[in-house]
DNA sequence: CGGAAATTGTAACATATGTTACAGACCACC
DNA sequence: GGTGGTCTGTAACATATGTTACAATTTCCG
C-alpha cells in the first residue's frame, strides 16, 4: 500500500514516502472508501482514530435544531479530520463529516498513531508543531475578539506589527482583508480609521500609519 | 531534587513522585529562583524551554504602546508557561512573565521534554491531552463569537445542551455566568431571552427552557 | 421563619456597528 | 492615454448592544 499524498501532509513532513509507508504498515491501519454523500463521522461521536483524507473531498457540517445542515468547512487531501482535538479527554467530533465526492480515508487507531510518534521522533514533532500552531492561531484570533471596539482591535493590530516601537508601521493587507480578520464590515473599519485620524491618534498615508498619540492608542487597547 | 508539586500537574498525571523525579533527573534541568518583580520571560522572546512554576506565583502581562502594562493572567504552581504554544514553529512568548512573589521555576529544555515524552508514554499522553483540551476550549469559545447576535449565541448554546433533541433543556449556570461566557452583559442577555420568549421561540420556567419554534431558533443560528 | 445576598426582570438612554449606496482614487492592462 | 476593476472614503439610516439604575424574585443560611 502506498500513500504518496501523505508526503504533503504536515503530519508527515520530512519523511520519505518509503519511511511513511513502513511506519503506517507497522500498525493496523485501514483505508475506507466513501461514496458521494456517505457519512464518515457523526457529530458527537467519540473519536477513536486519526482519519486522513487520501482522495476526493469531504465536508464538515452541523445540523441545527430543525434538522437543516450548515456546511462549516471542506476538508481536502491530505488534511486530517478533527486532528486538533484527537487526544482530548472524551474527544468527540464537532461536526458531521460527509463525502463531497467519492473519497478514500486512511484510518489509524489513536493508540497506533501514538505508537508511531514514539517510534519516529519526526512524527511526534510534526504533530506537536501542528497542534501548537493551531492553538496559537486560535488564541490570537480570540484575543482580537476580546477587544470589543473596532478602534481597539485596530490599535492592537497596529501595536502587533513589526516596527510598532518606531511609531511607524506599514499595513500588510487591504482594508477588506483586515475587516474580515477582525470580523467586522469594511465600511465600519474605514470609519473607525477615519475617526482615529481625526482624533489625532494616528496619521494615515495609504498603507503607512504613524502613531501620533501613544497614550490615546493605549487607552483604546486597555478598554 | 524533589518536586512534590509536579504530582498535581496535568502534565505528570498518573506518575508517582519518584517516577517524576527520575524522569526529570535524566535530562538537564534547572530550577531558577525569581525575586518579586523579576522577569522570567519577555514577550516576543523565543521559547526554548518548558517552564513550570514550582512555588510562589507569576503573572503574564503585556505592555501596550505607551509602555503601560496590562495584567493578563496569574500563573500559579504547578502551571506551566505558554505550554500550549511550546512546540509551534518559531514559538514566542505572547506575554511578559513577572514574579508576583518570590518564585521558583523548573526549566526543562524543549528537546529534553520531547525526550521525556518518548521515554514515558504517560508524559506524552498527558501533554497531548492537555493541548487537545486547550484547542477544544479555544475552538468552542471562538465558535460562540461567530454568532454575532446574543439570540444566536443563546440558541446555539441551547442546542448544545444535553437533551436538546427532546426540546426541553435545563440551563446549568446563572445568567451572570452565561453572559460572561458569551462575552456580553447580563441585562442584554436577559433582554434577549425575554424577547425570544415573547416571539414564541421558547418558553422559560426558571432554568428550564422548552423549544416552541424550532424553525425560528434555527434561523437565529444560521445568521 | 427571617433576613441578607445573590439572581433575575425591566426600563431609558447612549453609542457602536451593520447596511446600503455611491463616488472618487488607485492600479493593471491593453 | 484610456478603461475596467479593485480599493477606499463617506453618508444616512436601522438596529443591537452597552450602561446604569432600580425593583422583584429567588436562594441561602442562621
Amino acid at each position: 500500500m502506498r500513500f504518496p499524498v501523505l508526503h504533503n501532509s504536515p503530519l508527515f513532513r520530512g519523511l520519505t514516502e518509503s519511511e511513511i509507508e513502513s511506519l503506517v504498515a507497522a500498525v493496523s491501519f485501514r483505508v475506507r472508501f466513501y461514496h458521494t454523500g456517505a457519512v464518515a463521522a457523526l457529530a458527537g461521536e467519540q473519536i477513536s482514530s486519526l482519519m486522513i483524507v487520501l482522495s476526493g473531498s469531504v465536508r464538515g457540517e452541523m445540523s441545527d435544531l430543525s434538522g437543516r445542515t450548515i456546511k462549516i468547512e471542506d476538508i481536502n487531501p491530505p488534511q486530517a479530520l478533527a486532528a486538533a482535538v484527537l487526544f482530548g479527554d472524551g474527544a468527540r467530533y464537532p461536526v458531521t463529516v460527509t463525502a463531497n465526492s467519492d473519497s478514500e480515508i486512511l484510518i489509524i487507531n489513536k493508540e497506533d498513531y501514538l505508537a508511531m510518534m514514539t517510534r519516529d521522533r519526526r512524527v511526534l514533532s510534526n504533530y506537536l508543531s501542528f497542534i501548537c500552531g493551531k492553538a496559537q492561531f486560535l488564541s490570537d484570533r480570540l484575543r482580537f475578539h476580546s477587544f470589543h471596539t473596532i478602534k481597539g482591535k485596530f490599535a492592537h493590530y497596529l501595536a502587533s506589527l513589526p516596527g510598532a516601537a518606531t511609531g511607524r508601521v506599514v499595513i500588510d493587507r487591504s482594508q477588506q482583508e483586515l475587516s474580515e480578520y477582525f470580523g467586522v464590515t469594511r465600511p465600519s473599519l474605514a470609519r473607525a480609521i477615519g475617526e482615529m485620524e481625526q482624533e489625532g491618534l494616528i496619521s494615515v498615508d495609504r498603507r503607512e500609519v504613524r502613531f501620533l498619540n501613544l497614550k490615546g492608542l493605549s487607552a483604546l487597547i486597555g478598554t
